[in-house]
DNA sequence: CGCCGCTTTGAAGGCCTTCAATTGATGTGG
DNA sequence: CCACATCAATTGAAGGCCTTCAAAGCGGCG
């Protein structure tokens, strides 16, 4: 009866049970009975299209979303109007964490292609974490991996170069692709030139000046969006050149 | 009786009921008895010393920290080396939600001044959150605060100028210091010239140049660490240029 | 087909980095 | 108490990486 799906103001109940994304998404590490309660808030609007915005920038926070299929890039504009993409989103990722201090959100978050979400309404989630220790955890897992994955990115805009920067942002969709059972090496970006360049805080030019330096050197082919991994190894030792400085290196040299 | 301080373990119980900071940290929004029961689970060790490191990098989290008074530096160190401060943290702050995800820090954080923790046993922390809808609320609010901030920061290293980062950096110390009763225009910085660059993504040599210039541009006067701000307002425009992208500004004039 | 937006490629210029040397501050031992 | 050593911060000069400006390719879609 959980499986059976209900419409209902206009929103379509889901199931977390039966979706393949549950390891990776929030029902992680719920018990079936956990699973179930967390399914009676959830529910999935029509799907955004390409351009649509799912959230603005000073909108109150009314729910928490979750990606089922497709990608969103989220982004904040400041006072002067400078863009700064802050990040891009793959199924089963938590958006909309940034609105919890001022129950406002303070980044816009908009669909690149057609992109499915589930809703959790956040005030019964909140609810829902007293009942439910591991759902409560679970969130602070998610709210710790947002801290940190932001940190990952200070560190490449703090300290990488264009070329760097670049390689890094390739891994780290391949990864995350990889993760959810997508090719490693071979996928398409649903993001512009121009999203892939304020991400990485370099021009437009730059970047695509760095795909056609990656293709000359036979680490990849990139037509368009498509992008196909020919050399994985070598675009892991641009991102981290040397193992001088290693912690496992020096350990073990250490001994 | 919960204001006696008793020795127990090197570590000392303490009350956030007594602490002028219990409005800006953790205890904030808690009822009277509740934060007894905060209270009863918060400690507080020695002091730091200045350089000494409160937790690095992989060490497993078994605390969250909030600064009573000093300060503190976190940084994460790439593979091959490379260095990125995430942030200072002054009193009231809340240190160490980089470790949620993976129970293990992702990044280490040093005093850069004699520093007083408070320490908060995070199994207990969870365990509370449970029991005290508001402390987990506000858990929530603080981990949304700590991810707005550093999307605060990305915008800042992706798109602004060495001149504009600095005036930015000062700003956000003055707000900080203004919030905890200090003055807004005249403080001591707790972090070197190295540090302060290292933060903002530039040279120890251009951050040099930028106060250099900020001190004959009669804006501040910087000697050594101590810094008194002579011009907020210019600070401020430097750091939003126009107002011609401004939501209210736009709002004011579409009426 | 022909327009329009996205992407690519080329060339010049600028901001910041890097290298180098000096000055200033801090701390220790004679 | 001062000399000396050490480290942090400042200032100058040259060079490099990336940006900006400009224009041509290339695809998509009416």
């Amino acid at each position: 009866m959980a499986s059976d799906a209900v419409i209902s103001l206009n929103k379509l109940k889901v199931a977390c049970q039966d979706c393949r994304l549950s390891e990776i998404c929030l029902p992680r590490g719920l018990a079936q009975a956990e699973m179930e309660k967390l399914d009676n808030i959830v529910a999935r609007g029509r799907p955004l299209t390409r351009g649509e915005v799912l959230y603005h920038q000073g909108d109150s926070l009314n729910n928490l979303f979750a990606i089922h299929s497709g990608s969103l890039r989220s982004f904040i504009v400041s006072q002067d109007g400078r863009e700064q993409t802050v990040g891009f989103y793959l199924p089963g990722e938590l958006v909309g964490l940034d609105g919890l201090e001022k129950g406002t959100h303070t980044c816009t978050t908009v669909a690149l292609e057609t992109t499915s979400i589930c809703e959790l309404p956040f005030n019964r989630l909140q609810e829902l974490c007293t009942e439910l220790p591991s759902l409560q955890y679970q969130m602070l897992r998610l709210l710790g991996k947002e801290v940190s994955d932001d940190h990952d990115i200070l560190l490449l805009l703090g300290t990488r170069s264009a070329e760097e920067r670049l390689a890094a942002f390739l891994l780290s969709l391949s990864r995350r692709f990889a993760e959810r059972g997508f090719s490693a090496t071979e996928f398409n970006l649903s993001m512009s030139r121009h999203d892939i360049a304020n991400f990485l805080g370099i021009a437009v030019e730059t970047v695509s000046r760095q795909f056609s330096n990656f293709d000359k050197a036979g680490i990849l082919q990139v037509k368009h969006r498509n992008v196909k991994i020919l050399d994985l190894e070598k675009l892991e030792k641009m991102v981290e050149p040397g193992e001088k400085f290693n912690r496992k290196a020096k350990l073990s040299a250490a001994q």
